[in-house]
DNA sequence: TATTTTCATAGCATAATGCTATGGAATTGG
DNA sequence: CCAATTCCATAGCATTATGCTATGAAAATA
């Protein structure tokens, strides 16, 4: 049940894109000076953000990466989707429909299929913009709850 | 994010223990039967489940594992916990206090909270006795939330 | 005392993670 | 037009985790 540094990084990535990148685009090469993450790497996931069409490149000099939409309205489940491949709890429910041979006498699915409908929920409600304000939605969910 | 089969296993398993130990205990070899998985993997994830004193183990002849408390007060939560060692979706959240050197600046950590937390209660408010019982739990958070 | 069970540790193949390396393709400034 | 800078893409590789199997106790029963 962890999440990988994929998709840590991703998120790390993308709020620092949408904090810097005000003024124009924002280099891997800076991301990785102030994040403190190799480059290379970086390189690898950010094939997989630009893939979702969640930020886009611009080579050449003064070039780097933009969000392609505003950072209130990406979300921190289409993030992590785009990261790590697939958010699902279990193997099985990414492929529709199931092709596992139990799938349909199986009496834990339907808590996987609750529990991935309970986390992409708690995700989708986090936008990129909410954790470059400090996090502050994450302790207005606590507060909503109590 | 993927729960492995250990996890899964150990819900198998402990279900197949609350429906078949109403008599007596229910051996590895009978659960392993019923529910085709290999018995020596089963020895290895039972240890885990004993040792969180969610089931006791008999031995000798007729032996086998019963439950340590009654089914409807066995949560998924507790079972996952013990199977997997640990539900939190950042591997720094294990060791209290954080021993992460960003942790006090980290903007990502009240997300990972909010997460866990969501996924625990989750997982408590489904029972040994809902899974056995065709899973009705489920639906029903389903309904309720709509 | 032989059989059946749990209990405990070690080993091991496969896959995933977390990178690094290499090199190409576009863009810009001089 | 050329050199530097950036993104883009693939390959490789060490370490760890997963998903088992093997071996051999120890306890209980009949």
């Amino acid at each position: 049940m962890k999440i990988s540094t994929r998709g840590r990084y991703a998120m790390r990535m993308l709020a620092d894109i949408a904090e810097y990148g005000q003024e124009g685009p924002v280099s891997l090469d800076a991301v990785s000076r102030r994040q403190d993450i190799s480059r290379k790497y970086l390189e690898q996931i950010v094939l997989r953000l630009t893939a979702a069409d969640l930020i886009r490149g611009s080579r050449g000099p003064q070039g780097g990466y933009r969000l392609s939409r505003s950072a209130e309205t990406i979300t921190l489940e289409e993030i992590l989707t785009a990261a790590e491949g697939s958010l699902s709890p279990v193997a099985c429910m990414d492929d529709s429909p199931n092709r596992c041979d139990r799938c349909s006498i199986c009496r834990t699915l339907p808590v996987w299929e609750g529990l991935d409908r309970t986390v992409r929920e708690y995700l989708s409600g986090i936008t990129l913009k909410d954790l470059i304000e400090q996090g502050s939605r994450a302790k207005e969910a606590e507060n909503t709850k109590a």
